[in-house]
DNA sequence: AATACGTGGCT
DNA sequence: TAGCCAAGTAT
């Protein structure tokens, strides 16, 4: 459930300010932002209004993504393929490993595939309506608001992590994520004013990012130290609720790392769909729960012998455990079905997720 | 509604 | 260290 700033009283912690209660006011945020917005390297100069397409590119990189890891992506991105026009016309293997390290690639398949919409659909040119934008693939409905507001100054109301965070210290929004995520936007939405939303979109955001950070957030700091709830009752850290998460299970599986005498590794393309589609991969057994008989999956008859020690590789839903099998194979061994032959030098063109490089390291091949 | 989907940095 | 977290979307 939710209350408004007026509704509760401060129950413990430190006194209220004289003004406590009061409706957290867009105009204060604004001038916050005025005195501590961020340079970005996709973000316009003051008064600006940015680039469409940049705007699109950095929200799809920054999904679930730190600031720090998409800058140079977004730099190569616009060097390589300075609009949406450029994009369009690319190869998907090309973007696939012009993305490669920077995870969740649905996101390069769909920024491709939105690329080719956007030209397709409207010429080129990004709609500027939020329902038009979120038909677009990749996009939903934080993109869609996001680039509504950042791009063409639409009062849309994005919510995104930062913003769940201020919007549920606010307000105290006390129902557990993600049923409490309705509740949030609604907040959000009324928040909003009519004058500078892509500013006051990105304000919520550098105040979630700088100020109400997830611990111990620099609540003296803050424009709306007065106005938020979650202050007033002493522990801001509480919000958002979350509800709490499942176990993460182990999987295991061992990779194949067959080393051509040229130097040259053997790879090959994952399916289509599921983790890791269309990516570059050293050849494996399955990954499950229990480990396969590697003499099952071999890609090719050799000598395998076990390197020393195994990778680990967190991902999203599980953790990896993969051990490691080398063979080294005369020159002119021809590549199986469906795998191919790289050297290490061609290996920056290939579409090489980062368990894969792991692998590749551990085998001190590239 | 719940789950699949990466990675690296920070505590 | 093991977990949490980052400008979420698709199914």
């Amino acid at each position: 459930m939710t209350s408004s700033p007026a509704a509760r009283p401060a129950a413990r912690g430190p006194a209220p300010a004289a003004d406590a209660g009061a409706r957290p006011n867009p105009a204060a945020l604004l001038a916050w932002y005025d005195r501590h917005r961020r340079r970005l390297p996709w973000r316009a100069e003051p008064g600006k209004r940015s680039d469409p397409y940049h705007v699109f590119l950095s929200e799809i990189m920054l999904q679930q993504t730190t600031v720090k890891a998409v800058g140079p992506y977004f730099g190569a991105f616009l060097a390589r393929w300075p609009t949406v026009s450029h994009l369009s016309a690319a190869p998907l293997e090309e973007v696939l490993s012009a993305w490669a390290g920077l995870g969740y690639y649905a996101r390069a398949r769909n920024l491709h595939a939105c690329a080719k919409a956007v030209v397709a659909r409207h010429g080129g040119r990004f709609p500027r309506d939020e329902a038009a934008l979120l038909d677009l693939p990749g996009i939903g409905p934080y993109t869609a608001a996001a680039i509504a507001a950042i791009a063409f100054d639409a009062k849309a109301s994005p919510v995104d992590g930062n913003i769940e965070r201020v919007v549920s210290r606010l307000y105290a929004v006390d129902t557990p994520l993600p049923k409490g995520k309705a509740a949030i936007k609604a907040h959000a939405a009324a928040l909003t004013p009519h004058a500078r939303p892509g500013d006051f979109a990105q304000a919520m955001m550098d105040l979630g990012a700088t100020i109400c950070t997830p611990k111990s957030p620099a609540c003296s700091l803050c424009p709306w130290m007065a106005p938020c709830v979650a202050r007033a009752q002493g522990d801001p850290a509480r919000y958002p609720v979350k509800a709490p998460k499942g176990e993460k299970p182990r999987r295991e599986g061992v990779a194949f790392l067959a080393v051509r005498a040229d130097g040259a590794v053997l790879l090959r393309t994952r399916p289509d769909k599921g983790l890791l589609a269309k990516m570059t991969e050293v050849p494996s057994t399955p990954w499950g729960g229990k480990p396969e008989r590697p003499e099952d999956h071999a890609p090719l008859a050799a000598v395998w012998r076990p390197l020393p020690g195994t990778v680990e590789h967190v991902f999203t839903h599980f953790a990896l455990t993969l051990a490691v099998l080398r063979a080294d194979l005369p020159a002119g061994t021809p590549a199986p079905a469906d795998h191919r032959w790289v050297r290490p030098q061609a290996f920056d063109a290939e579409a090489l997720p980062s368990v894969m490089r792991k692998v590749l390291a551990h085998g001190r091949v590239g």
